[in-house]
DNA sequence: CGCCAACCCTCAGTACACAGATCATCTGGA
DNA sequence: TCCAGATGATCTGTGTACTGAGGGTTGGCG
């Protein structure tokens, strides 16, 4: 306590932050909203990310797998154990690109687009449910706030990266 | 595929989804935004869910870690396991409540507590960069309806559950 | 033509998140 | 007093997320 390597003028202590006028932990705690809302409204079986990656496909029916990642948001390693799950439980098959041997192309089993077509209506159901306590107007201001926020950490990420 | 159980139109199909239009996707990247940001901005040793309970700590320096866990809304299962991950690091130190033998009373050692005044400052850097698209008012407003989904989820769970 | 950098995917390791089962402790009612 | 139900914590299993390492494939450059 004494004398701590801070540069800062000795004495000086910060309180406890007020979390709730933390924007991320509010996003954080969003997201845990969300999850329950797609548990009780959507599927128990199917994830919020699972469901964005069949999305995907049904827009575009056969992707290989680092495009349809790049898409959803959803990375590599993640994709890979995701479309391993999905396609043991038959809703995703995948061939190797004969023009290229190191692309994964997936598509939608019939029973993954028969399931698909289920959830889908439900997914709007669930949007409802979670921004309930919001205008119209507010919840589209919400989507343009948040798509403020990802697109600002898009545009350092993407090109040049760092 | 011929007779499947759905009771809408036959032929009826629903096209793919636009994500960008929902808020749960959003809510999902501003997270990963969130979790960029923290690691280039505040600490790539500290998650954010582990500055809230130390931050929680701070305001409160002896608490039980289901009171913890309540107050920053973490689970019991990862609770456990966020405190026995800090703790084997020095920075919790945990006793047994004489009064409530079941409990487990956390606090932050000497090396917690410093560490979290490097943090905190940082912290507010963060912030700043993850809504540097953001007017001050836009970021109010974002704060505002965030706070707004997560209290209707809070109300829906917390008394009455089911 | 051959080689190497770039690229796609996988795997190991770490961490958050949550449900369900289990165990210990506490508490209130018979 | 003693047992049953509630409660706090842990453990198991599953899934998302990301880093770094490794392997196979491709394509361009000397």
């Amino acid at each position: 306590m004494t004398h701590a390597k801070a540069k800062s003028a000795p004495g000086h202590v910060y309180p406890a932050e007020d979390l709730n006028q933390h924007p991320g932990h509010l996003i954080r705690r969003a997201q845990q909203a969300l999850n329950a809302a797609w548990a009780e409204k959507v599927s128990k079986t199917i994830s919020s990310p699972q469901f964005a990656v069949m999305n995907a496909l049904l827009a575009d029916p056969e992707l290989d797998q680092r495009t349809v990642g790049e898409r959803v948001d959803i990375d590599r390693s993640t994709m890979a154990d995701l479309v391993a799950r999905l396609t043991a439980r038959g809703l995703l098959e995948w061939t190797r690109d004969s023009a290229d041997g190191r692309r994964k192309k997936i598509r939608l089993t019939p029973k993954g687009c028969a399931l698909l077509q289920e959830i889908i209506p439900r997914t709007r159901t669930m949007t409802g449910h979670l921004v309930r306590a919001l205008s119209p107007s507010e919840e589209a201001e919400l989507r343009r706030l948040l798509r403020l926020v990802v697109t600002a950490h898009d545009a350092s990420t993407s090109s040049t990266d760092q």
